[in-house]
DNA sequence: CCAGACGTTGTT
DNA sequence: GTCTGG
DNA sequence: CCAGACGTTGTT
DNA sequence: GTCTGG
């Protein structure tokens, strides 16, 4: 799955990565900081691609526009009554968020890329006579530094009236991670990973013309290929990432294998 | 018909 | 044990 | 995801 | 909003 992540790339170097406008830097003023510790309810940098739309709110049918911005992490469907609905829908299974109610319409029209430096999964073993129980946070990214390309899905929320209207009075824009099963020695961690899409996917997870039963989004809806996990590194970390109060570049950095009971054996499979 | 849910994960 | 906040 | 709280009243 | 359960 997809509980915590790192994004510390500065959105202008993301609009470039991703061929998006930054519109993230252009509506703050000012540059956003690196996150080394995103939990959910906090803001993410998300790239869409939509219609532009006229100052009456039409969308031109002729052309689309990929741009960066902000949503909440944790999908808030446009019916909740209260937004704290949100907190539990940071992930959605690939395989199952066609039909489920919260999901099947932002897979249908809004699907987004959350771009990641990489992935913190938490590997738990039980207790045994010999060990403690433990959780071992592990961090998974491309081994060239690009950035990675989670699928997720977005929505708009807004509230009716009364105090949640004076709290949210431009509404929430919120978004979820999508989840697949684990390939390779990723599955040593953990059964289940973010969907992350290679850039030639990109197009069409994007494309707001197609719904999620195109045969092009139907595509990508399914574990990463061999070649790409292959491409990706994954290494222990401190337990200093647990909490969400740290952040700092240490969370990234490798620690000392031997620090680590039952470390994975990366070289079973790769 | 109305009422109530609408999600994923891990653990046992 | 279960929910909320980050 | 993990960490931390888990409660009400009255008063300032 | 839309589906499921009663």
């Amino acid at each position: 799955m997809c509980g915590r992540y790192a994004s510390t790339k500065a959105p202008t170097d993301l609009a470039e990565e991703f061929t998006a406008v930054d519109a993230v830097t252009e509506k703050a003023g000012e540059e956003r900081g690196p996150d080394y510790n995103v939990a959910p309810t906090r803001d993410v940098v998300a790239v869409v691609q939509r219609h532009p739309r006229d100052a009456d709110g039409t969308p031109d049918p002729d052309t689309t526009e990929r741009s960066l911005r902000l949503v909440r992490w944790g999908l808030v469907p446009s019916w909740a009554k209260d937004p704290s609905a949100g907190a539990r829908m940071i992930n959605a299974r690939s395989e199952t968020a066609a039909e489920k109610p919260a999901f099947r319409r932002a897979l249908a029209a809004r699907r987004c890329l959350l771009p990641a430096d990489g992935w913190y999964e938490w590997q738990r073993r039980a207790a045994t006579k010999d060990h403690k129980a433990s959780k071992q946070p592990y961090f998974t990214r491309y081994a060239d530094g690009r950035s990675l390309a989670m699928a997720g899905l977005w929505e708009f929320w807004r509230p009716k009236d009364g105090e949640l209207l004076e709290k949210y009075p431009h509404g929430l824009v919120t978004a979820t991670v999508l989840t697949t099963e684990a390939v390779g020695p990723l599955a040593q961690v953990h059964d289940r990973m973010p969907l992350v899409l290679p850039p030639d996917a990109w197009a069409a997870w994007l494309d707001p013309d197609t719904d999620g039963k195109d045969a092009e989004v139907a595509r990508w809806l399914a574990p990463p290929s061999p070649e790409l996990v292959r491409t990706l590194r994954i290494v222990p970390v401190s337990d200093k990432v647990n909490s969400v109060r740290n952040n700092s570049p240490e969370l990234l950095e490798e620690i000392d294998p031997s620090q680590v009971e039952e470390p994975i054996q990366l070289d079973l499979l790769s």
